[in-house]
DNA sequence: CCCTGTGAACCTGTTCACAGCG
DNA sequence: CGCTGTGAACAGGTTCACAGGG
């Protein structure tokens, strides 16, 4: 199955139809528009159906989309119909926070084995996940064909965990890491700096003000 | 002072460029060029001159671009150049991790009060901060002249905490609730949906592999 | 008549290529 | 000669506007 040349931006949004639509079954709505949609999220009508139409045709003239089918088909697109198997590295606050996240198990992702290398914290639990030692990485990912793995090390370390991911045949780094990191082409990477994103946010406080 | 028309990502990639530049001078590299930062970032050359002319010229042709200068240039455009003061609203495990993150205060963001409503948690502290009812929240705000607001609470209660950040004269949230906030024109939000962006990831996992 | 799917027009952001300065 | 700053060319995404189906 050949994926068609689909935009970036559009593949985000996916998500957050996604979330929408969730919450707008909940709720009992059966039958959505894109312009319903496009209101909830803050875009235009015509992106919804844009984005859409890049998988298919989901709605019906006349009609809009079904929200059920719609669900499942994008959960399909995305990936998450079927559930993953996740690794965490670097066992912070913010590596067990992860941990813990609720999000992320109703989303299908499931935490299988923790890394780090302090005494400390390796061969004790977080959040009910078992910490390893970083060089046992490569034996635990290949046993649970683990795809994705969470980068929560410090900046300094988050190039060489990164190599280490590769090697061990992971597809997918969510890197909490402020560091560039350089992987294979077949392995991708998504940045989440976190300071980074407050500072956006000062810069939108305006200068001096 | 107006802000000159910058197109979105460039904004972004200057907080790149700016966690290079630390780098690069504790490394004690006190010059840069254009083609060494673009190569530490997988960008173009063409991408990071143009990024920084739209704030000046900040360069010299045959040179390059001087560290320690453009560090506290890009500081004082992003607003990172005074520390900024901010609070936390949603004391669960991720909360309690943001507060405990290094990489903001190394930025200069302080936490100066965190909020919940669990009983359990309000009027303890967490990670050093005192934990107040959310009904506080205004006064609080108000007094310490706060600006930013980290909002890390269940989706349903979002935007009900959103409405009340903005009454209390918040200019920027970053939010970590699953759920699109609607805010006035003059309150910025950044959203940052964790499990969407492992949902990235499985999306470029490609389909049924 | 309502609402989708879609080519075409438009716009924004990126890359190119070169003039000009140290 | 090296490297910046920048107008011009290009590419990628978004919006428009309408044909066509329920």
């Amino acid at each position: 199955m050949i994926r068609p040349d689909v935009p970036n931006p559009a593949v985000r949004r996916l998500t957050l139809y996604l979330r929408q639509l969730e919450q707008l079954l909940a709720e009992g709505g059966d039958r959505v528009s894109s312009t319903q949609l496009a209101q909830s999220l803050h875009i235009t009508a015509a992106q919804v159906r844009k984005d859409l139409a890049y998988f298919g045709a989901f709605g019906r003239p006349g009609v809009g989309y079904r929200t059920a089918p719609l669900i499942e088909a994008l959960r399909r697109i995305l990936g998450t119909d079927k559930p993953h198997n996740v690794i965490v590295v670097g066992i912070g606050y913010l590596g067990r926070a992860l941990l813990r996240y609720r999000g992320f198990k109703r989303k299908g992702f499931n935490f299988v084995a923790a890394f780090d290398i302090a005494p400390g914290k390796v061969g004790r639990s977080a959040a009910g996940v078992q910490v390893h030692h970083l060089r046992e990485l490569p034996r635990i990912a290949r046993r649970h064909a683990v795809e994705l793995a969470v980068l929560a090390v410090p900046p300094e370390a988050a190039q060489e965990v990164a190599d280490l991911l590769c090697d061990a045949g992971i597809r997918g780094i969510l890197n909490f890491a402020p560091a560039t990191l350089t992987t294979p082409e077949d392995v991708a990477v998504d940045p989440v700096d976190l300071a980074g994103h407050l500072e956006q946010l000062t810069y939108l406080l305006g200068p001096s003000t």
